[in-house]
DNA sequence: TGGTATTGTTTGTACATACAACAAAAGGTG
DNA sequence: CACCTTTTGTTGTATGTACAAACAATACCA
């Protein structure tokens, strides 16, 4: 059945897998009405205040023109400032930012908890390290 | 660091293996002028004729909204039929269609082989196979 | 028989994301 | 110093995808 052929396919069922933990993750992070890749850009940007768009777009793993519209946008919610320095876009959390750091954290743990009960805390990190080792590969050519 | 805090996330590998795996269909099948989803789609009407929209959708795990956009833009494209029986839309190859999927056909093998060539074969397959086990887990909460 | 519930499809709208083109600044080489 | 190249960021535009609402056809049930 094409069904299994389509299965065997690495494309398919990445993106598969892709979607129905990007579904999970999102419920976990709507009450803070953010979706997780804003999320993540705020707690790099805690950790790294100051931090260029290119090297944020890198450790997201977004391209520089997602990075802007991501920044827009959560300078749109008064979540983080743009501080342009010469040709340097720098960015940091504003106070608002700051305080939902905590509330992002903790949907972060939360997500985490529930990966590991849906897979087991052992085998849900052994699956995360195999998909990492996987794109890593796959970007190395 | 942030960043291997990140890797230790599900939504964020996974979401980064499928765009490393979604670049590299993409080259494959950029040949035909088609993106991977669209060039499935004709597989399985090419395998399934007359298949519904709701079939259809259900086989690529897509949304039926998204559905019926494929559709649209393939019949655009003069590769598929729209039939509407009743509340059913049955969907069908048209000649072009039916002879663009032999060229389909070799890009996707070509697809598989490149994914063997960079992961080795029992690796690769193994790699599919965890990823595909891993989703339905998540779709079965 | 008529009314309501269900199912299947499409449309409006929105979002995450990317690429290509551009602008602006920085750095290097004559 | 002046020019070219590279780096960095932004904007225009496009694509894949989804959700919710609207719509249409059918099925079920009183």
């Amino acid at each position: 059945m094409i069904k299994e052929l389509l299965n065997e396919c690495l494309y398919f069922t990445s993106n598969q897998l892709a979607r129905e933990a990007g579904k999970i993750a999102e419920e976990e992070f709507s009450s803070i009405g953010l979706s997780p890749t804003y999320a993540f850009l705020i707690l790099v940007v805690k950790v790294e205040p100051n931090i260029t768009l290119s090297d944020l777009c890198k450790i997201l793993h977004i391209a520089p023109s997602t990075g802007t519209r991501f920044v827009d946008k959560l300078i749109q919610k008064g979540l983080v400032e743009r501080h342009t320095e010469g040709k340097l876009a720098k960015i940091l959390l504003t106070e608002k930012g700051a305080i939902l750091h905590d509330e992002i954290q903790k949907c972060w743990d939360r997500l985490y908890e529930r990966y590991s009960l849906i897979f087991g805390k052992e085998e849900g990190d052994q699956l995360t390290k195999t998909v990492l080792a996987a794109s890593h590969v796959l970007r190395n050519n």
